[in-house]
DNA sequence: ACAATTCGGTTGCATATGCAACAAAAGAGG
DNA sequence: CCTCTTTTGTTGCATATGCAACCGAATTGT
């Protein structure tokens, strides 16, 4: 097991590197290095493990029969992916896992602390209760997501998204952690659509872009475009 | 405190009565009473508390600055509501829950066994574990709903809202939890639309329905119609 | 430096669907 | 049984947006 817990995943917070070093083992932790596209897994694959990103980039998406492809999810490195398929005992993954970036993902058994494992010690509760605040913040992340989604216009969902990351710094500008065509995929739109709507809203006045930095000129537009004008 | 554990809720899965009744202390459980289209709480409420649906139904939903409702979810009783928000820590709810019927929902500050309650004792460890595989397992749930939502066509969306409902069943039949108003803000399409759309599956003789009864008698074209035809 | 590939913007067209308004049916209450 | 309310289906219309095709710019690989 290499030394792997200086990357202070969430998962490990509270936790002393001698806890960790020892739930790691519980964990079967092992680690697989990844390089851009490849797959961590596959949709239909057993939900044995959790994703834990130690470098790079994974994005989780949905595929159709056809290969049309749904970002359903950008994970950093720290965060995990996957578990919620592994702790609810699902069946299958219904998503796949693709390297965005040649990455380097720690796998580990989760299943094995809340059920198998009898090494029921202090750091394992603190595991768990970890894991718990995790997947509910995910959960929020979700809604979130939805919340975007059920908007009714491309020009809705647009506004909402941004105004939404923007409230989590304390700029006007963000840098956006998807391309046109992941972007369109998270909104759930047509990706000439979604161009077309940012040209319209650049023209307007109310934002300005390059690339995936966003400049939010006028707030207040954008809080009266998500709530229909 | 009210003998309430006979509702054999997930929460308390593989918990005696006993670790119930103590643990419901913990959690300053709080039963109370809502009437059909009663507030259990608001949009912007401190998301203090875990709902437990004790009797009736709950519905959550998603309000616009006019009154615009979605419905994100219908809990069942035995079923919590709100945990997400309270356990990740956010600042309100951003979402309402409302009496769907006459309902007796049970209140659990949840939060204290996960911070402040000293009671670290076996069941509490089994109660988090318990919370964990629920908040996994809605968050498949959500995903659900997003698999849904992002099919691109009303038929689609339909199609596949029902496929996934009768798979977990070992008929053709299905009874579901919404009337038409509530399927679809589920699915994220104008009621008429997919009025519409329902009576064009009907003459297309793929299924047939009598108020919120389905019956799917041709599953391979709903197969086709969710693969694009 | 060149070719090949990816990415983003533009536009014309067809259409799915939101919207509004109405009607029929079902349900609730007295 | 009658009235009032709620639910569901129907339809015409306007339009937002999916789609396809194209082009230029940026990026990548050799």
């Amino acid at each position: 097991m290499k030394k792997v817990f200086n990357l202070n995943s969430p998962i490990f917070a509270d936790m002393s590197e001698n806890d960790i070093t020892s739930v790691l083992n519980c964990l079967n932790a092992t680690e697989k290095k990844h390089l851009k596209r490849r797959y961590i897994w596959h949709a239909g694959d057993s939900p044995d493990y959790i994703g834990l990103v130690v470098a790079g980039q994974i994005n989780i998406i949905k595929e159709d029969y056809v290969g049309n492809r749904t970002v359903i999810a950008n994970i950093m490195p720290s965060h995990i992916f996957g578990e919620s398929y592994s702790i609810a005992g699902s069946n299958v993954y219904p998503v796949s896992a693709i390297a965005a970036t040649d990455s380097v993902v720690l796998l580990l058994n989760f299943k094995k602390i809340i059920s198998t494992c009898k090494n029921a010690c202090v750091y394992h509760n603190k595991l768990v209760e970890n894991m718990l605040k995790l997947i509910a913040k995910k959960n929020v992340l979700l809604n979130n997501r939805l919340d975007c989604i059920t908007k009714k216009t491309t020009r809705q969902k647009l506004a909402f998204y941004l105004i939404n990351e923007v409230q989590y710094k304390n700029t006007r500008e963000i840098t956006i952690p998807f391309n046109r065509e992941e972007l369109a995929d998270y909104l759930g739109v047509n990706r000439s659509a979604l161009s077309r709507e940012l040209t319209s809203l650049n023209n307007d006045g109310i934002l300005s872009f390059n690339k995936n930095i966003f400049q939010l000129m006028d707030i207040n537009k954008l809080h009266d475009i998500i709530n229909g004008e």
